[in-house]
This record gives C-alpha cells, sequence and structure tokens, in this order.
DNA sequence: CTGCAAATGAAATTAATTTTCAATAAGTGA
DNA sequence: TCACTTATTGAAAATTAATTTCATTTGCAG
C-alpha cells in the first residue's frame, strides 16, 4: 500500500466513505497505470485482481473519485461529445461559461514557449495542445447580481 | 446562408461529400448555437427545423465535421470519461503521449496571467483551465527510430 | 459483538451509439 | 434535361455504454 493510496484512503474515509475491497482494487489499478483509462478498460483490469467485481461498482468508484476531485479526465483522443462549430480556422482555444454554457474563441495562442520548454524538459516531441478556460461571462455575472446573490 | 457556412460547405464538396438539406440543417444548428451540443440535444434542435431527420445522420455528419476539423470538442462540464489518477494534488496540466497514451503530470502552471488578461478582455470572471499537450514521448520516438521510420 | 447504513452485484432497464439494408437523392456528364 | 452512379438517408435492429432496482453483504462505530 503505498503512501499516495494511503492518503486517498484516508480522504474517503473523513468524507465518510467506507473502503471496501473492490474499492481498494480499483484505486490500485488506477494508481499503477501511467496512462488513462476508461471505465470499461479499467474494469476489464479490475476483474483480473478481483474477479467477482462488478461493472456499477466501477462507475460508482469513478463518480466518487472524481467527485472528490481524486482522480483527473484527460481529452485527448476524441472520445468526448460535445461540439462546437469550429469558427476560426486558425489555431485556437477556448473560453466557456460556467453559467450559460456560450463559447468564446480565443484565437492568440502563446504556449509554444511552454511547448518547447516542456519538450526539453521530458523529451516529448509535442504536436498540439488543447486550453480551456472556464468561468462566469458577464451576463451571467449580471444577473447573479440582480438576484442579490 | 452565411459566409461561413458556404466556406464549410465548399470544403466538404471538395473533399468529394455531397450536401444534403440534412446536413445544410444540422450545419445550420451548429453555426447559430453560440454554446456547445451533444449529439443528442442537436438532433433535439435540428428535428424542429427537419422533422424527417434521423439521430443515425446526426451522428454521421458530426463525425463527418470532426474528422474534416470542422467543428472542435470542448470539455469542461465533466460528461468525458477518461480518467487517471490525481497524482499532484496541486492544480496541474497533462502532457500525454499520441504513441502509448502515457500521461505526465506538468505541475508549474502559468497560465495566471493569461487568465486575466482573458478576462479583462472579455469580462468573463475565470474559475479555473485546463491545458493538455499531446505528442510523442521519447520511448515511441525511440521506437519509430527503430523501425526506421 | 451488534446494529446500522453504506456498498455490492446480478439482473433489468435505460441511454447512447452503430450497423444493416432498402430506398432516396446529389451531382456529374452527355 | 436526363440517365446513371454512388453517396447518403433513416427505420429498424443491433450493439455498446451507463444507470437503476432491490435483495444481500459488509465496513465500521459504539
Amino acid at each position: 500500500m503505498e503512501v499516495k493510496d494511503k492518503h486517498i484512503v484516508s480522504m474517503m474515509r473523513h468524507q465518510g466513505h467506507k473502503i471496501t475491497p473492490q474499492r481498494r482494487a480499483i484505486l490500485n489499478v488506477i494508481a499503477r497505470s501511467d496512462g488513462h483509462l476508461t471505465p470499461a478498460a479499467l474494469y476489464q483490469r479490475v476483474k483480473q485482481r478481483y474477479p467477482r467485481i462488478g461493472l456499477v461498482t466501477v462507475y460508482r468508484t469513478l463518480d466518487l473519485l472524481a467527485g472528490l476531485g481524486l482522480i483527473c479526465r484527460v481529452h485527448t483522443d476524441g472520445g468526448c461529445r460535445n461540439y462546437l462549430l469550429r469558427r476560426p480556422e486558425e489555431h485556437h482555444h477556448h473560453l466557456i461559461c460556467s453559467g450559460c454554457a456560450k463559447v468564446v474563441d480565443l484565437a492568440d495562442c502563446n504556449m509554444a514557449a511552454e511547448a518547447a520548454r516542456i519538450s526539453g524538459k521530458t523529451g516529448f516531441e509535442i504536436e498540439r495542445h488543447l486550453v480551456e478556460f472556464i468561468g462566469r461571462c458577464s451576463h451571467c455575472r449580471q444577473m447573479a447580481l440582480a438576484k442579490g446573490f
């Protein structure tokens, strides 16, 4: 049981969640993967070390871990299904309102220097990147003010 | 028919794809949305102006448009289902290998100044952001060299 | 050790996505 | 304008993904 695992376990306990062998098995597989996993992939892997596990437990545990901020989502393999028109032809970033879901395009990207720095540091050859900012637009902010929040 | 729509239509034609009224209707709805749309949401909206459309046509058209780079994906509403352990507790970015799917955490974020600049420019109050770099790790690059590519 | 409530998983259900295949129609060339 | 070819469509079916139901199990506090 690694230090990181122990930390996660104590965080879950602190939030009032029980530590079951299924949750340990799931956590183990996630922690030992150096890449990213879909629910189905995770289920296959967990089943090898804990064959009696149910798929629904995997989904539940992922939701729990995500809700507690103990796992991250990654987005780069094209499986996400939330779309908008590509308005600028050139490379751009997105600014998305958490209130009304409006998307603003941000055309001036200045990540080249950062990508080069990361490249030098990690040995990766960086092909592309994605950047999203999330916040409340001026309209949603005004609405919140008008409501007296 | 707006200029942008015309441009998209000619790109599709140039790639050998036919321009059907269904595709026009879908493109219209996407273009007029200032936010992002799931397949189901898009289908509901398209159906209002083109009631005979099939759901599968929506899926196919989205795949076509995404493949041609004419639409973008956005990721910030929590619906994406590709996970990895949250290794650094503090805020971090991800560097993902397009060859082996390995994920490297990038802990030093320097987007605060950029976020403030965007905030001043757009009136948004920015709450958070996400950044992913995609490229090939040194191992995959070596494998490609070893194969003679 | 006991009791309670959270957690589990099989089965069923719902939701999302894709395939099949007959019919339709976009677009080209004459 | 017409005929032809092949891409595209959509209903129905199928597959895959995700969630719910509910009886049973079990983690953990006292």
